[in-house]
DNA sequence: TATGAATGAGGCTTCATTCAT
DNA sequence: AATGAATGAAGCCTCATTCAT
């Protein structure tokens, strides 16, 4: 019924990024409750395809949830262990208002944590963070007495709220995504001598 | 007679109490998707009464938006009118800590802006954060330069994400806004003299 | 939609009723991978009332099993006991025939021995025929040697095949009976003196 | 090139016999509702070349009863031409035996007369065994007052329900085709004088 | 010719809503 | 006014069949 490139190689692989890029757009688009039908057709694929790679609305959800937290982590990872804390955590924000201009109303989603669900232990953003905080305390560049928890559920919710994209609506993704990073680092900077206004 | 249509009354009365309260419960419990059903047994009512008094599924959602919504306003009008901003902020995010605990999964849903929804121009809850926040800059207690749009969002964002139900499981409610507030505070006030460390 | 007989009592228990008679006339005329669309109309009943009194597919045919088992073990139980050994057996094999005249192409499903699903240890008609065997070899009217279990399997295969369909049709189901009765007997009975043609 | 053409016919040929024994075995293994997938997975061929074979899951279940009942009625044949009426009954007693460990639950599917599909007048086993009954009546073994068709609906249906199967669980498949045989002549063999116990 | 990924009609089931009692 | 059985549209998923490689 599709009939999108034609010489398409018969590649399952592609079909299955498609319906990927598609469960993306669909759920962004309608929220979780989207159609299968839907995020099929969006596709170009016929439904027993989506099935046949997925097993089920719940397999390619969580299929979703595993490929994008994957990518988002890795890229994370590079950004924070090259470079010093106040700059990873700027490029950390900036990633996560990437994510959420991509993912849109899905956001949530796909980042929130499933502390149950398949993830072992915690969260790996969580974690990430947490070591990042952790270093800029030990270096001196973040106060001594942050409640790390605290900081890091704040910084989370952000993105995984819907708050993000209102703001970014307001100007754009990456002014918004400074904007937060100006706030939180006001909360989490030591403060310099000689640094009031 | 007139005490058997005053009792009747009554009674229905009490029924649209119990249904709202049903739904919190079950719609905190299993979050938006709950079945109407379930409700109506929560209530301890037949499913007819409850569409008797709220015609739909859609129509008991937006009847306990408003209701939620209204009492948390007027709760924090009184809080904000007669407090010094700090204290204001301090006792408003108390006051989310609540809505929280009552609420769990659905705070989201019932605090979240529905800026399209009814129409309500701006949220009110925003509002009365921005009346706040421009306040307490005014009297130089918060930074001048503090953005109010990104500090309402942020703020926001805790409640309506999951991250504060998170947070209050590791300590408890009055701690964890406590420790928002901290962190909050942090961000916004206006550093003074000597303060540093 | 259906409009049956328009004042029926809101007895839920009548509708049931209707859908297992409904279940036994579609399950007869199309087998067992019938449509519960189509029994659902035959009920005179939207799906959703099918659906409401036996949970599902598997549900609904469990309750006809369970209730056709029961129905005939009681009947059976009551010829049994009251006559004689060679009286009995005809009398229960009058009475596979009108099972099957009612099941048709059902009576497999409706009569094999589920011996794991649901049953407890062994299939009750098959119990009830070891008896009533037993009583006519201890009575002198079966042969000693008769392998019980092996006339219990031959008898029961006639009514579970649809071997006794055909004979019926050649004919009718008493006359059916009689001739499986007349058979069987001559395979069982102990011969007397002079009994020879 | 000729031995490639002979080489690939025979491959053909080859895949024809495996997907049919692999259906044999996959509808013995789960009923007649076993999918085409597994039987193609059994047979280590792909979907498409079953299809090529068979043209349609009907086709296939044709070309599988085809082949099996040909195969079983030159058996029976042979063993009912050369033997006396009383070792010829016990012979095809044996075969149908032999039939039902190969066939298990297929077993009715592929002996049971379908009267209509195919058109075959009538079913080829019947008429074998209506000519043997028929036989021994006229050699005077068999009861002259016997109803032929009763009979043969009789041993038919044993092999046809699930009952042979049952019983030779309980000692083995030879076993219990002697029992069967030893019960299905009691009933319709004349009795000698002097016979009785 | 063989393969198996793709297809989509069709079945089962759920659940918001209606309505007779 | 209250009840809950009845309703059926709509969604998820299966699996026989097709077709590009």
């Amino acid at each position: 019924m599709q009939r999108a490139l034609k010489s398409e190689r018969s590649d399952a692989v592609a079909n299955r990024e498609r319906i990927l890029e598609a469960a993306r757009i669909v759920f962004a688009r309608r929220g979780l409750d989207a159609e299968v039908r839907e995020i099929a057709e969006e596709a170009g694929v016929g439904i027993g395809t989506l099935y046949r790679h997925f097993g089920s609305r719940e397999g390619l959800l969580m299929a979703l949830k595993q490929e994008t937290k994957e990518a988002l982590r890795r890229r994370l990872e590079a950004v924070v262990q090259t470079q010093k804390p106040v700059a990873a955590l700027r490029a950390m924000i900036q990633a996560g208002a990437e994510a959420c201009e991509q993912f849109g109303a899905l956001t949530e989603a796909v980042l929130a944590g499933e502390l149950d669900e398949l993830g072992g232990g915690h969260d790996e953003f969580t974690e990430l963070l947490a070591n990042l905080l952790q270093r800029g305390i030990q270096e001196g560049v973040f106060r001594p007495d942050l409640e790390v928890p605290v900081a890091i559920a704040i910084l989370e919710s952000v993105f995984t709220s819907g708050a993000f994209l209102e703001l970014a609506a307001q100007s754009s993704y990456p002014a918004a995504a400074d904007s937060v990073a100006d706030f939180f680092l006001k909360a989490i900077e030591r403060q310099k001598r000689g640094e009031l206004a």
